[in-house]
DNA sequence: CAGTGGTCTAGACCACAGG
DNA sequence: CTGTGGTCTAGACCACTGC
């Protein structure tokens, strides 16, 4: 078994890590889908040669990373990018007052273009590689608040232009793309609204807008989208937390 | 055991995760301060009367909270609140171009007051129970981009207003107060400049400020401090990881 | 009922720190 | 060298799901 992990993945590791590392490697892959269920423990530790434990031990840390649903009596699943886990995980802008819900989105445009310099470094473009930019508006509670510029590989996204998007738009990139967003880092910053900004939003230029630049990755950690959020922040509120 | 462990816990839960509350309760209790080495292992196992997996797996949850931190070789030991572990759990504002920093703090008052309406729910004061509110400006590379307001309950903090208030806070409170922040929650907000913060920080009134109000909590999750900073965001940001 | 994941145990061996 | 935590194994029993 050592032998035919090494052949799969050379580097040294602890073996539940190894074993992380493959199932991640298969799923990434197209192994199992998003929803569909692993074999069980025991058949996944005949299968690798390995024992029950360190199977444990690697299918809790993909657990922990969010990769997969674990569900006592039932099976282990590859986590599912509905709705409530969108908004869990990636919608952290929240009604003051209310819980959080899903924004609407209004698409304005589709192009391919150029990138910008951003671009380029967040997306680890290779030169000259083109990118495809989706600007839309979002609502809360029916009040427009956000302006949105996404930015996509190309590459990734072929003929994403002719498509019909919708709303949630991370479980459509992995239906229709094959392409599992992981997790994602943001940089935040306080900014004056745009004239741009101003004919959405209905607020004056130079407004105080709450400016979310996301870099969101897949499975194996390779960035694949780049999502510039203006919002407005008089009635929401960002949440972080610190652990 | 179970029955001492009962007796010292009375809900149910899976043994690691009693063993987990107990040693959390003992470590909040003082039973060891913040840098003191835990026994190892296989005292602990022989103490509590349950196996060395279950001690192990307990205390990786622990590590996993960043109450302990394990060592290979040496041993467990209680985190340490020094500048470089407050900085990388609780420092997200950022220099755009630089590493992260410790910001340079200037106390500006510091006053016993009755609290304000938010401080009172997001502290869960007792009615009638006072405050101390210390104002201080932060400056991150010589330069002032900070306004903070601290809110602490006068309770836990007595005689506060009589110290020489370091710039780490949180080693701070643990060392003279015996209070040890574990967490924390921001809510995030784009607002205008006030004509205080505008004398403060150089800037005019209206200016977008990215305001980031927290809340600490102590290992047993109790609210300990409010703090309220306003930040100027030209060549900062504020980095938050979605995972 | 059978099959799944969840918990607990006991014991072995390894890697690392420090005298 | 001893003692620490880190890893791996094997096997037992429990709790939950769904037929």
């Amino acid at each position: 078994m050592r032998d035919m992990i090494s052949a799969e993945l050379p580097n040294f590791m602890p073996l539940h890590r190894q074993v992380k590392e493959i199932l991640l490697r298969r799923i990434a892959n197209g192994w199992k889908g998003a929803g569909e269920a692993l074999p069980s423990e025991s058949d996944l530790a005949a299968d690798l040669e390995v024992s029950l434990g360190t199977i444990r031990a690697a299918l809790g840390l993909l657990a922990a990373d969010k990769v997969l649903v674990r569900q006592q009596g039932k099976g282990t699943y590859v986590t599912l990018h509905d709705e409530a886990r969108i908004l869990f995980q990636f919608q952290r802008l929240t009604p003051d007052a209310q819980a959080r819900q899903f924004p609407e989105s209004q698409v304005l445009s589709v192009n391919t273009e150029p990138p910008d310099a951003g671009d380029q470094a967040q997306l680890g473009l290779a030169v000259g590689e083109q990118v495809v930019k989706l600007r839309r508006t979002r609502s809360l509670g029916g009040l427009t608040c956000i302006t949105e510029l996404i930015t996509l590989p190309v590459v990734l996204f072929p003929k994403i232009e002719a498509q019909d998007l919708p709303n949630n738009l991370y479980e459509f990139y992995s239906v229709h793309y094959g392409v599992r967003i992981a997790k994602a880092v943001e940089q935040l910053k306080a900014v004056g609204a745009t004239a741009n900004d101003s004919g959405h939003l209905g607020v004056p230029v130079g407004t105080p807008l709450l400016q979310i630049d996301r870099v969101a990755v897949d499975l194996c950690d390779r960035p694949v989208e780049r999502r510039i959020s203006r919002c407005l922040t008089d009635d929401y509120h960002y949440l972080s937390k610190l652990e």
